[in-house]
DNA sequence: GTGCGAATGATAATCGTTCTCATTTGCAAT
DNA sequence: ATTGCAAATGAGAACGATTATCATTCGCAC
């Protein structure tokens, strides 16, 4: 099973922008961008878009089950190309930056639990955060510069 | 350990309106309320409070370890009187229903998840949403009523 | 190529939340 | 109890993310 790489396959009718959107979301390095970042980078690369109109292929892409959107902390969704992996995600504090882990163990105590409290379930959300201690992360400055 | 009843052993000043926001906290029977939902409970009690004063009483009450906000599904913050137990979620995608629970397995591997990834474990959101198969949810209509 | 409905984009509108600022309050010293 | 002052309040403006509006343009079947 694959996504489809036509936007016809998804039920949805091709077009410039559309093609656009999913084109940068295939071919970006970081998979976790807000629908401003989307919009940015086509505007970079000299596309003519309009903000609502990223917004709107989005949503679209999600309901065709090609993109899904998260809501990590910070007010802004992010929006990652589907790829029929199921994962969750662990956000880096100070840095922003996302990874994906997937626990077998976790995804089955999650079913076991909804069955106990009697419910049937639909999905879930699970975000870690953390600090990465990374390099480049300035979670990792032994201190801050001096204030002002 | 018990959360102060008083406001001045968390650090906040007492003030009247902190106080009616933090009993009626204490006393509502549902335990996940926007802000919303709290001032309008408040007007309707007879009491005089501004929204704005809500948000900011219900931001240093997270500040203080007094409340949680938690971000469900739907875009209103939901805040809840915290009690020192850690617990995580379950919400009926019907009704809206909020039940809590706390599973040990779980969160032994969240935490060597994120030390393998090389995280620093900080917090972490997990919600389950499902259908709860209540009397009164509408989810458990057997069919919908006719369209219009 | 034509035509029509769906898609687009600029902008207004919406929603939840925070900010502004003039007024009021809590509290400590009197 | 009164005073004084910083902190808190409340009404409404402002804000940021997202969605709706609506005239124009596009994709696609004929």
């Amino acid at each position: 099973m694959h996504q489809p790489k036509h936007l016809q396959d998804a039920g949805l009718k091709s077009t410039l922008p559309r093609l656009k959107v999913l084109e940068l979301l295939e071919n970006v390095e970081d998979r976790h961008l807000t629908a401003e970042a989307i919009y940015r980078k086509l505007l970079e690369a000299g596309e003519e878009i309009g903000l609502a109109t990223v917004y709107r292929a989005l949503t679209q892409f999600e309901a065709a089950g090609l993109v899904t959107r998260h809501h990590f902390e910070g007010g802004q969704a992010v929006f990652e190309l589907e790829r029929g992996l199921h994962h969750d995600h662990i956000v880096c504090v100070h840095c922003g930056r996302v990874e994906e882990f997937y626990d077998k163990v976790i995804e089955k105590r999650q079913q076991s639990i909804a069955e106990k409290l009697g419910y049937t379930l639909r999905d879930h959300n699970m975000t870690l955060y953390g600090e990465c201690h990374g390099p480049d992360c300035p979670g990792q400055k032994k201190k801050g510069p001096a204030a002002g």
